[in-house]
DNA sequence: CATCGAGGCGCG
DNA sequence: AAAGCGCGCCTCGATG
């Protein structure tokens, strides 16, 4: 493994530099470019050998996407640091006791090639600046907006054009100098802050309890981050002209003056009738209460949860006109003109956005796209789209987290809540999914809370393994998922709380208050464990299944992923390697499996359709 | 005028 | 039929 790691320092004067280094962050030999010949640099030398360092994927990345490069493998040391400063794993490294730094801080807003993070740094020695130096690479950055790229750009070979110009000479002569070097080298900055913070990385990770699952969850995060990259670049195909006429028929002609479209229009009509007042606004929460209980319902909210269970003329209409609502607002015309250029969505993922290491997703909910739209998400022509989804993660997660062979046995074929009915643990599938599901999150009341019981007898291991997570959680501690993400630890105010909670002499209200709160924490713990190894699992199969596609097709025409939705990806591939990705999707599945849980007897299978839209494979 | 919390609802 | 985990984003209405 050949790590070479990526900087510009303040040193370098907007030039880029890359290092060479070993495992430890060793230096052998450094390189400056000028900020414009960069991507010429990473295609000349990237490689099935080379993973690269630096501190911000989404900074480094898309030029290189625009490029029409693509790198392998990466250490994306911001999110690395995040793991491992609160892993259990390396609670007793230097990383995890030095003070706050700029690390722990999100991604910087930078300029494309711009480092602007460690200004604070010595400006020594002039290597590598003078009258060369270029600021900014003209390309498009990390903070482009949606539509700023198009369709996949494979337009040139950039290795071609790297062997041509000066820049390529260059580079082939950095190759095998490389390639010759045995000797540690110098560096010549002083200390580089990403050199230092890999290196204190790499130590952190060796002397870790488990280098070996604490790496993989280091290497798969940053593989996330290629992925999130490629996907926002690539951006989700979606069809404006259908995206219009799903709204129109479901809300009538889009209005061109202002108010609400006819077919909502008519419903608050309806609902004002029935409820005898031909005013009120339906969409002013306060409002509507008022005018709910004047009517006679005895709600004490407007949700639809609690309206569902109301006899009377106006829930009908009402709960329609929710519903309706909600899609006009939330992925309306005004979503559809913000967010879709050019026939692609382009949401900005936010990999490691969840405490419990899932992704998060900004601009146009990305991860929240509703059913009903999912009929504009349609493959290019000669192209389809393979969606696959993993079949009840999270329990298959916990039967193999607390060595459940019993409830693993469940999870072998394809549905595991049937499995549970087969088992005579529970009489229905819905009762095995609603128990489960209330086992994953902690459910004290209800159906599910009723079903506890016949679980923890079926299934002793995995109910007790999160009922401990849970307990640890009560008394304010962490847990850490099977690859070494640990939890947050309660802020201040809870453990004042919990301080009136074991008080003998606080009772009453308050009492009841900080009691409830660790429960609540509790919960957390509880859910975070599995959860977060859901997300880990999600991660190994998306970058092995990334790994396979990238030998599909031809450079101009390659399968990619579009989408990732938890325990969900989307792959828009032409028509011809469909059934090819689909056996990827399962291979990658099944060595995830491996790759995190060895050979306990636990799977994972996934359901692979292929359609021309998204909506169908669903469906 | 901008900002924030609450209520509500979409997704897993 | 049901209230327990994790999110982002919309509107309204209160507050600065």
């Amino acid at each position: 493994m050949v790590y070479i790691l990526v900087s510009a320092p303040p040193t370098a004067r907007g030039r880029v530099v890359l290092w060479q280094v070993d495992a430890t962050g060793r230096v052998f030999d450094s390189h400056t470019v000028p900020a414009a010949e960069f991507p010429d640099a990473v295609d000349a030398l990237t490689d099935d050998t080379v993973r690269w360092v630096w501190d911000d994927t989404a900074h480094w990345y898309p030029p290189l996407l625009e490029r029409g490069i693509r790198v392998q493998r990466c250490h994306d040391l911001r999110l690395s640091h995040a793991i491992l400063r609160h892993s259990a794993w390396t609670a007793g490294s230097p990383l995890a006791h030095a003070p706050h730094s700029a690390w722990d801080d999100p991604v910087p807003e930078r300029a494309p090639t711009a480092n602007t993070l460690f200004d604070d740094l010595d400006d020594t020695d002039g290597w590598g600046g003078g009258a060369g130096a270029e600021r900014g690479s003209g390309v498009g950055g990390p903070d482009a907006g949606p539509g700023d790229s198009g369709l996949p750009s494979n337009a040139q070979s950039a290795a071609q054009s790297a062997a041509q110009g000066a820049a390529g000479r260059q580079i082939g002569a950095y190759v095998t100098r490389v390639a010759n070097k045995r000797q540690p080298a110098r560096d010549p900055h002083g200390e580089d802050e990403s050199l230092r913070e890999f290196r204190r990385q790499r130590a952190a990770l060796a002397a870790s309890e488990e280098p070996g699952r604490l790496g993989l969850l280091v290497a798969v995060e940053s593989a996330g981050a290629l992925i999130a990259a490629e996907m926002r670049f690539h951006g989700i195909p979606w069809r404006a002209d259908l995206h219009d006429h799903i709204l129109t028929e479901a809300l009538g002609e889009r209005p061109r003056f202002g108010g609400r479209p006819v077919k909502m229009e008519a419903l608050v009509q309806e609902i004002r009738r029935a409820v005898g007042n031909p005013t009120f606004n339906p969409d002013s929460q306060p409002d509507l209460l008022r005018a709910l209980r004047r009517a006679g319902l005895s709600v004490t909210s407007t949700s639809k949860w609690e309206l569902r269970g109301v006899d009377h003329p106006v829930v009908a209409p009402l709960l329609a006109y929710k519903k309706m609502s909600r899609l006009y607002t939330a992925n309306g015309w005004a979503w559809l003109d913000t967010w879709v250029r050019d026939g692609r969505f382009h949401p900005e993922y936010v990999v490691g956005g969840v405490v419990t290491g899932r992704w998060a997703a900004k601009g146009g909910g990305a991860l929240q796209l509703p059913g009903t739209v999912r009929g504009a998400v349609v493959a290019d022509p000669g192209w389809t789209l393979v969606v696959a989804d993993a079949a009840q993660l999270e329990p298959r997660i916990l039967s193999a987290l607390s060595g459940d062979l019993r409830m693993a046995e469940a999870g072998r074929g394809q549905d595991l809540y049937q499995a549970l009915v087969d088992q005579g643990v529970v009489d229905t599938r819905d009762h095995a999914k609603v128990g489960i599901l209330g086992a994953l999150y902690g459910s004290t009341t209800g159906q599910s809370a009723a079903l506890m019981p016949r679980l923890t007898r079926a299934y002793p291991a995995a109910i007790q393994f999160v009922a401990e997570a849970a307990r640890v959680g009560e008394k304010g501690g962490v847990v850490t998922t099977w690859l070494g993400r640990s939890s947050p630890r309660p802020d201040d105010q809870w453990w004042v709380d919990a301080v009136l909670d074991t008080d003998g002499g606080v009772t009453g209200p308050q009492r009841e208050r900080a009691m409830q709160q660790a429960r609540s924490w509790g919960r957390f713990t509880r859910n975070f464990v599995c959860q977060g190894s859901a997300a880990e699992w999600a991660m190994c199969w998306m970058a092995g299944l990334r790994t396979r596609l990238a030998e599909m097709g031809s450079p101009e025409a390659r399968p990619h992923l579009v989408y990732f939705l938890h325990d969900e990806v989307m792959v828009h591939t032409p028509v011809g390697c469909a059934e090819e990705v689909v056996a990827a999707v399962h291979a990658a599945a099944a060595d995830a499996g491996r790759l995190l849980f060895g050979g306990f007897p636990v799977e994972f299978p996934v359901q692979a359709m292929v359609a021309g839209d998204y909506a169908a494979a669903k469906g």
